[in-house]
DNA sequence: ATACCGACCTGTCAGC
DNA sequence: TGCTGACAGGTCGGTA
C-alpha cells in the first residue's frame, strides 16, 4: 500500500496518538507470514515498554520502546559490585531500550482503537495500551511485517529527502538497470515505491525504461530535485489516498490529485495533450507521456 | 555481481 | 448471479 509519504504521515499519525503511552500486553494471531521475528520475542519486547518515539525510515515504521520491568526487577535481583556495576552500565542502560519494526507492506494498516472495537478481519497483532486503548495490526495480503530490534535498525539505502546531489548522481552511475527499477530499489534509495517513481520520471522528463548509465548529469539532477519535491508535496498533503488508504486518524490523503501519470493511462497528459502510456516493467505498471519524457 | 521473473497473499472490479 | 482473469501502493529468492 503505502510509500514514503503514506508511511511518514501514518508515522506522524501514530506519534501523535501512543508517544508516551505503555504497551500492557500483546497479542498475536496464528499467521506467520507477517512475523520477521519470533512471536515470542515480539511479546516480550512489547509487553511492559513505553513508546518514546514513532518515526519512519525507508518505507519502515519505527516505534523507540524504552523500558522494561522484568529486566529491571531482574537487576534488583541481581545486585552488582560497584566494579561490576561501572562495566555493566553502558549495557543495562541499552538493554533497556529496544525497536518494533512495522512495514505495512501493500495493504498492512496500524489502527489506534478502543478495545472493545470489533477487531477486524486479517488482524495479526494487537497491543493493549496503559492508556486503555488497542493498537492493531491488519494486514490482508500480509506482505507486511512485524519484527524486533534492540535499537539502530537499518533498512540500508540513502533517505531520499536527506541525500545530496552528489551522492545521488553516484547511486545511480554506471547501472545498466532501467532508472525505474532503480528508483525502486530500496538498497539505493529507500522509500520511492511505484506511484512516486512514476511521478518523479515525469517531472524529470525522463521514460521509465531509460537504462540509468545513459542518463546525463542533468538529467539525474532534474530527477534528485523531482524525486524531492514529490516527496515533500505528497507529504504536506497527507499521501496518495487509492482504493482504502486513510492515516491513523482515518484521513485521506490528497497528493492522488496531482498525480501527473500515474494511473492516467489513455488519458491526455496534462502538458502536452499526449495519451499518457502503460507498460509493465520488472512487472510493474509504469506510466509516462511519450512526449514530456524521453 | 546484476537483472529479470515468479511467488508470496487477499480483495476488488470489469467483462462475460 | 456467478465465474474468470487482471490488477493492486512491496519485497524476496531463484535463476540466467
Amino acid at each position: 500500500m503505502p510509500e514514503l509519504p503514506e508511511v511518514e504521515t501514518i508515522a506522524r499519525g501514530l506519534a501523535k496518538r501512543v508517544v508516551g503511552d505503555r504497551i500492557e500486553s500483546v497479542w498475536i494471531g496464528s499467521r506467520p507470514q507477517p512475523l520477521r521475528s519470533p512471536a515470542e520475542d515480539i511479546a516480550s519486547t512489547l509487553e511492559g515498554r513505553r513508546i518514546v518515539r514513532v518515526h519512519r525510515t525507508g518505507k519502515y515504521i519505527v516505534f523507540d520502546l524504552e523500558g522494561n520491568p522484568a529486566l529491571r526487577s531482574w537487576r534488583m535481583a541481581h545486585k552488582r559490585t560497584p566494579a561490576k556495576r561501572e562495566a555493566g552500565a553502558d549495557r543495562s542502560v541499552r538493554r533497556t531500550q529496544a525497536q518494533w519494526i512495522v512495514h505495512l507492506g501493500m495493504t498492512g494498516r496500524l489502527v489506534v482503537c478502543e478495545p472493545a472495537a470489533e477487531v477486524a478481519k486479517h488482524t495479526h497483532l494487537i497491543a493493549r495500551l496503559a492508556s486503555g486503548r488497542d493498537l492493531r495490526f491488519v494486514d490482508p495480503r500480509m506482505f507486511g511485517k512485524i519484527s524486533v530490534h534492540e535499537s539502530g535498525f537499518d533498512p540500508g539505502g540513502a533517505e531520499p529527502l536527506e541525500i545530496g546531489k552528489e551522492q545521488f548522481l553516484a547511486l545511480f552511475r554506471g547501472r545498466k538497470t532501467p532508472i525505474k527499477s532503480a528508483l525502486l530499489n530500496q538498497k539505493l534509495l529507500r522509500g520511492v515505491g511505484n506511484i512516486y517513481a512514476d511521478e518523479s520520471l515525469f517531472r524529470a522528463g525522463i521514460r521509465p525504461r531509460r537504462r540509468a548509465a545513459t542518463l546525463t548529469r542533468d538529467d539525474l539532477r532534474r530527477l534528485h530535485r523531482a524525486v524531492q519535491q514529490v516527496l515533500r508535496e505528497a507529504i504536506a498533503l497527507g499521501g496518495s489516498s487509492i482504493s482504502d488508504y486513510v492515516d491513523a486518524d482515518g484521513e485521506e490523503g490528497f497528493f492522488q490529485l496531482q498525480h501527473r501519470v500515474y494511473g492516467r493511462e489513455g488519458e491526455p497528459c496534462l502538458v502536452c495533450k499526449t495519451v499518457v502510456k502503460r507498460v509493465v516493467l520488472s512487472g510493474r505498471s509504469s506510466h509516462y507521456c511519450p512526449r514530456c519524457q524521453k
